[in-house]
DNA sequence: AGCTATTAGTTGAAAATGTAACTATCAAGC
DNA sequence: GCTTGATAGTTACATTTTCAACTAATAGCT
């Protein structure tokens, strides 16, 4: 038929690229920690830069609140984080990782770093950064009123 | 902290990319056709490839058989679709856009190239290549055990 | 022909998500 | 210090998605 192909249709292709490549990595925090996707990023961030409040996680992460809301009281029911109300702001609380969630995180970044690694691997390192590069500005770049 | 960034994590970026554009691509056929995106995905497939059957969006589409199946359900009930058994076989049934889907159809892939390419003008023709190339490489790749 | 296995597609229940309304706390202006 | 408005986070409800079980039809083996 006409037109141009639905499957060079970017958004698609994200798509497609997305939920296979997030869902082959979910087979380990899911297997290991019963962890949901939400949860993973959460904790993810958490380990990686340290103690922030859900609304921080949300900026960063660009996740809705409410999925951070859910995946925060999900962390916190299985022991992988605690929280803390900020003394000077009772809006806020603290989040943190437990013992328990640090060693859950350890693990996972390093299967995220080597799952990350075997993704780019058919790439040379310049193609690997022009993709992350890109994706990066993609995301930037759309508003596309 | 310590560890490789969450944000250089491909499933993220991918993600995040894909969610964004998806979203504001979106607005349009969900506002001009009351469209969802599975259903859309449908129409596209149909408008682009011609008659076929729900299994081959499936395949084609990388679309689970219950979201086809739902979303052909609801792109007949609002006649931009029909379905008509096939007679060798009374399992399959070809499903065709109707003159309405077409109309749809061929407005929405208007759009759709369109938004693509403003999607893509950042980049020049190289690293656009580079990019679609590299999503579809990268889905392909994906099993890693 | 008759039994078993596949395949196309649907459906129901459970899980996840999104939207919007809600509580609680703080800030700012008056 | 009181009112209005913003902000952090939660919750309720509707919509979607997923998973597994299901029907109906065909294929293949004996």
């Amino acid at each position: 038929m006409s037109s141009f192909d639905p499957r060079d249709f970017l958004p698609y292709l994200l798509n497609r690229a997305a939920e296979k490549s997030s869902a082959a990595f979910q087979e380990i925090y899911k297997s290991k920690y019963g962890m949901l996707r939400t949860e993973w990023r959460v904790l993810f961030h958490l380990g990686h830069y340290g103690s922030m409040t859900a609304r921080d996680i949300c900026e960063r992460g660009d996740l809705h609140k409410t999925k951070v809301s859910r995946a925060v009281a999900a962390l916190e029911t299985k022991r992988f984080l605690s929280r803390e109300r900020s003394e000077e702001d009772h809006r806020f609380e603290k989040l943190a990782l437990t013992k328990k969630g640090r060693l859950a995180f350890d693990d996972l970044a390093e299967h995220a770093e080597a799952f990350n690694a075997q993704l780019l691997q058919p790439f040379s390192p310049e193609e690997a950064d022009a993709l992350v590069t890109a994706l990066k500005r993609l995301y930037k770049d759309v508003d596309v009123a």
